[in-house]
DNA sequence: GGAAAATGTGAACAGTGCTCACATAAACAT
DNA sequence: ATGTTTATGTGAGCACTGTTCACATTTTCC
């Protein structure tokens, strides 16, 4: 890892290669086994030499939880550039990109959610955390979903129906399916139900989507 | 705190104590704040007596997860058991329910379905977490939820609900609900948007509620 | 070239989870 | 009643953690 050239005492983009590890450790193992000292070891640098880029071992996770973000939005952003041209089949773009994202890096979307290991009102995961906002309430407004009583439950159920998936409480729901893909195919089939609720609220349109 | 008429180096029942503070630790600052030295500090008894009671952090953090889980279905019957009969009624009971113990105990609602700070395996925990599944099971049968995507769109949507409101994601849409009965209210007030999504799937039967 | 700012170091402090040999008390058998 | 086994609590210690500090080194900028 990281080119060990004859480190010359500068290691020239520290800040970057110390988010890089982070990034790799939570991906595997989840925040709590993130360790500074761990870190800066894989980076080949003097533990208090991260304290020179983040100011906390706070930071650091709001880091990666804002990259984590950025990769979610990108993520959600290549399915709907590749989805017809339907509000329905955008609104399920954005839920399916969701949940990918949730399935295919657990730890890092549980970091994104965590709320109390991560700080809030640090300037790029907020800024972050207000684009994937923007991109979801666009998802739906695309929709006839006007009420903020239907996004609200639109947006809850995609990531309860995440939670839940990553927590392994939809086991018994998801037996059989055990490809990744498989168990996506089958969780989205669940956001179809939600359907009928918009439906309800614009007046019995026409469905537009099987 | 605890009786402090000279320990008889016996504690008595240590094992309940050492719960009683983890639960009151996690309840207040997350399972992340819990320390085994403290709590040990906190009982007045040596580091080393905790292992005693508890194989690990973890069996302890485990502990605390059943207790929690049994104090959420306590909750959420209290909410049935005052409940209109309708199975309608019956359901949002228990979502109400749900969101209320998520709002009251947020930390102890995170550790519960933390998924990785707690053992799964504990027995305790196991058997707890088959309880909540089964109470919530029974409530979505109760209604016309018979197929398993109807459930598991339920479950996630009051799920999400919950762990967005939390973590402060949904406070744009809780704006001038301060108390946490507002909440609750304009959180289960999204809930009922589900109706129609039970209606469909029922082949469009008469709402039974407003 | 020299001052100032940025970046990395090493040692140290307080705290942690956990293990071990040991001390004490309770339960039980004879 | 006495001795033995079992349950429970102790104290010291290991390896680790986040964090801070004075200091070293390098870059930047005047």
């Amino acid at each position: 890892m990281t080119d060990d050239a004859a480190r010359p005492y500068h290691h020239g983009d520290l800040a970057r290669a110390l988010l890089r590890q982070a990034l790799e450790t939570v991906a595997q193992g989840g925040a709590a086994e993130l360790s500074l000292r761990a870190v800066a070891r894989a980076a080949g640098v003097a533990p208090a030499a991260v304290y020179r880029h983040f100011a906390d071992r706070r930071a650091l996770l709001s880091a990666c939880a804002a990259d984590g973000v950025d990769r979610m939005v990108a993520t959600i952003e290549a399915r709907i550039a590749q989805a017809p041209d339907t509000a329905m089949r955008r609104f399920r773009a954005v839920g399916e990109g969701y949940l990918a994202f949730a399935l295919a890096e657990p730890h890092l979307f549980r970091l994104i959610f965590a709320g109390d290991v991560t700080d809030r009102s640090d300037p790029a995961l907020a800024a972050a955390l207000g684009r994937l906002s923007d991109m979801t309430g666009a998802g739906l407004r695309a929709l006839d979903a006007e009420t903020a009583e239907l996004r609200t439950l639109s947006w809850s159920a995609v990531h309860g129906l995440a939670m839940l998936a990553i927590d392994g409480q939809l086991d018994p729901f998801l037996a059989g399916a055990d490809a990744p893909a498989d168990k996506a195919r089958r969780l989205t089939s669940v956001i179809r139900h939600l359907g009928p609720a918009f439906e309800a609220a614009a007046g019995r349109h026409a469905p537009g989507d099987g």
